[in-house]
DNA sequence: GCATTTTGTTTGTATATACAAATATCACTT
DNA sequence: AAGTGATATTTGTATATACAAACAAAATGC
């Protein structure tokens, strides 16, 4: 059924869930081929790009709580990824080499999304429509 | 930190992600006074609108998959809030008196919540990206 | 300099959702 | 009428995320 069909199709949370959850799909796909989910591809980019990088900078910059942060962590640790060190109440993480080697592939996938979902949608849409995503979302309370 | 200022601030990944967790956490609030989650809440009223509606008219109404539509009538069950029939491959959920009697409640939820995101990001705009998020919700695949 | 508060991180637990497979029923074709 | 494919639903399992509490360390106030 079109979402425009829908009972509650003009219910912000409806449309905010239902849109999420394509996007995280389509999402999926992208990255499957590095093996890791959005999130985690968008956190190691982050460890890559800034290494020594904190949980709390993690939290803002991700939008996710500490809590989830420390779990995405502790999976890209699994996976040989990243390393954490502890000094003090701070946690720093750093990228390995494996993940360094797996930069340009992360670009793919980013870049694989992109044109995925501008093909779909189109760019100017793409891009509307994402800057009022982030206009909301900095209007709402945290 | 503002969205406007996280890396991955332009990917649309990124920003309905972050947009859906922030209104859900909205709608949680908002619903917490019949103790259900939105989604359970949505396929109440739609089970009370229509009794012995299916699962898979649910599916289509709630972009939600049959599992997780099973799960989510399982769990009102348990409530006391509806009552599942088989005859065939096909089921009836049908609402309880009890579910009934909290239709003017739930009802009050969705309009607090409606009333709670308008006042924040005013009507029109809220209105403007509801419609361009269903717009793009019909546009992806399934 | 000690007590209290604040900050950063992790851990235990809960939840919503999905995928894949199982199951059961129905429809259709020959 | 029997077999085959399609459809509806449920079940087993996995996962991402969050909340609340625990914990540790740092900062602050007196």
């Amino acid at each position: 059924m079109k979402a425009a069909n829908s009972k509650y199709c003009q219910c912000l949370y409806f449309s905010s869930n239902a849109l999420a959850r394509k996007i995280e799909k389509l999402a999926n796909d992208s990255w499957k081929k590095v093996g890791l989910t959005p999130s985690h591809a968008y956190l190691l980019m982050l460890a890559i790009e800034e290494p020594g990088i904190q949980p709390s900078v993690l939290v803002k910059q991700l939008l996710l709580t500490p809590s989830t942060i420390t779990r995405l962590i502790e999976k890209l640790e699994e996976k040989k990824l990243v390393v954490r060190t502890t000094e003090g109440k701070l946690t720093n993480v750093y990228p390995t080499p494996k993940a360094r080697a797996l930069l340009p592939d992360l670009k793919d996938c980013l870049n694989h999304f992109y044109q995925n979902y501008s093909a779909i949608i189109g760019k100017e849409e793409s891009a509307r429509l994402v800057a009022s995503m982030n206009r909301l979302v900095d209007k709402l309370p945290t």
